[in-house]
DNA sequence: TCTCGAACGAGAGCACCGCTCTCGTCGAAG
DNA sequence: CTTCGACGAGAGCGGTGCTCTCGTTCGAGA
């Protein structure tokens, strides 16, 4: 039922995204221009409003796009056969080789944000599906038996019960206190990878590959996988 | 031997950088606009051209200042006769409080970087103030006895000399293995307040003061505080 | 004390930006 | 076949960073 009209549509559309992906790429999300994604298509610039009524709604078009690339090489790099530990490591250098292979991409999805705060609501799908891997990570090494009984303490006005059933749900070997490390391992993964994108370590760690695998076994350890 | 017009250009040159430090708090980094500043402080825009010869050193001013400001909360919060665990929380908390007062600041300083990647040189000392107070409570640590013998081992590779003494120097509790949790400790805070700061954790995180405190003490245990 | 150059503020202007409006055109649904 | 909506082009508005020129004014050296 797509008539011709239509395609046509969604074809100049994904070369619209396309041609701002490629000058997100070259210039980042503040240099990012309107007009000058127009002038790649070869359009004038009012046309391209006819597909996204702002700047912003396309940036917004890049961040799910990314959060959806990020996310699907996090999906890749997990083979749930493999043990929690490696599972857990493997995903982290997937992320950071992602990030670092598309470093401004990378600083508009964690970097600050852009607009008058983005609607994050058409994001949250797309954003969660790299913590979607690491919480069945955590589960399913609960449920192997790879981690120690926990205390058993459960504080709902701490962690939402959302985030809970993402962190491998109900299981004796977790419990508030090893689901605040994963969160915690979580948020640090990105430290790690935006203090290294943004220049932070400059002077401090020489060896960024070496560095950042025994970081994440350190998190490794902190969760107890 | 400061001469009047002297005078009168470091007290203009004050007045342009608060203004624009108002509207930085107001609309951000990327909304920051000089001809707006120049309005508010009663100039034409080009004639701020002779205080600061673009833009990006304008925000250059600011990220210096910021973190000058950040660092001094951050020192001011370190009581040296506390424990070092206690140390540790207090400078967290401080560097969080900070980043939820100026959270624009905040994104300018450790969210995405703003222009064609500033000059670091100029930035490096304010910006280290806080590393420096967080490696003088480790140093503190070690030498007090509070850490647990280490390995011992050291990698020149992995991270240089000017951290190591940063990070206490040499001691028999410090090896590459604590340097390098303290570093993951580092940039983990700064993780962790990102992603308070930026949405991540919305969803996930309810009691965000109670998880910053859990997870500060995590970080703690980590590093063997 | 006078003079001359440097510093300064103002203004015009350039190229670019996001966004809006209008106006022909063309395709497809009725 | 008609008609209406989607479409692209173009002009235009207000804003931006930045440059250049032009009088003015201040202050250091003669």
């Amino acid at each position: 039922m797509t008539s011709a009209r239509e395609r046509v549509r969604s074809e100049l559309t994904a070369e619209i995204t396309a041609a701002a992906r490629r000058q997100l790429a070259d210039v980042g999300a503040a240099g990012l221009s309107l007009r000058a994604v127009a002038r790649e298509v070869g359009m004038v610039s009012s046309a391209v409003y006819r597909y996204f009524p702002s700047r912003d709604d396309l940036l917004t078009r890049l961040i799910i796009d990314g959060y959806d690339d990020l996310g699907a090489a996090a999906e890749a790099a997990d083979d749930p056969a493999e043990a929690p530990a490696g599972r857990w490591s493997a995903v982290c250098r997937a992320v950071r080789a992602w990030a670092l292979e598309h470093p401004h991409e990378y600083a508009l999805l964690y970097g600050s944000p852009v607009p008058g705060y983005r609607a994050p609501q058409d994001t949250v799908p797309a954003a969660s599906r790299v913590g979607g891997v690491l919480g069945r990570i955590l589960g399913d090494a609960a449920r192997g038996g790879a981690l120690p009984e926990a205390a058993g303490t459960r504080d709902p006005s701490l962690i939402s019960d959302a985030a809970v059933e993402v962190l491998g749900g109900d299981h004796p070997s977790l419990d508030e206190t090893v689901r605040v490390r994963a969160l915690l391992a979580w948020s640090s993964l990105y430290g790690t990878i935006s203090f290294e994108l943004f220049g932070h370590f400059v002077g401090s760690v020489e060896d960024g590959d070496r560095y950042f695998d025994l970081a994440m076994d350190d998190l490794a350890r902190l969760i107890g996988l």
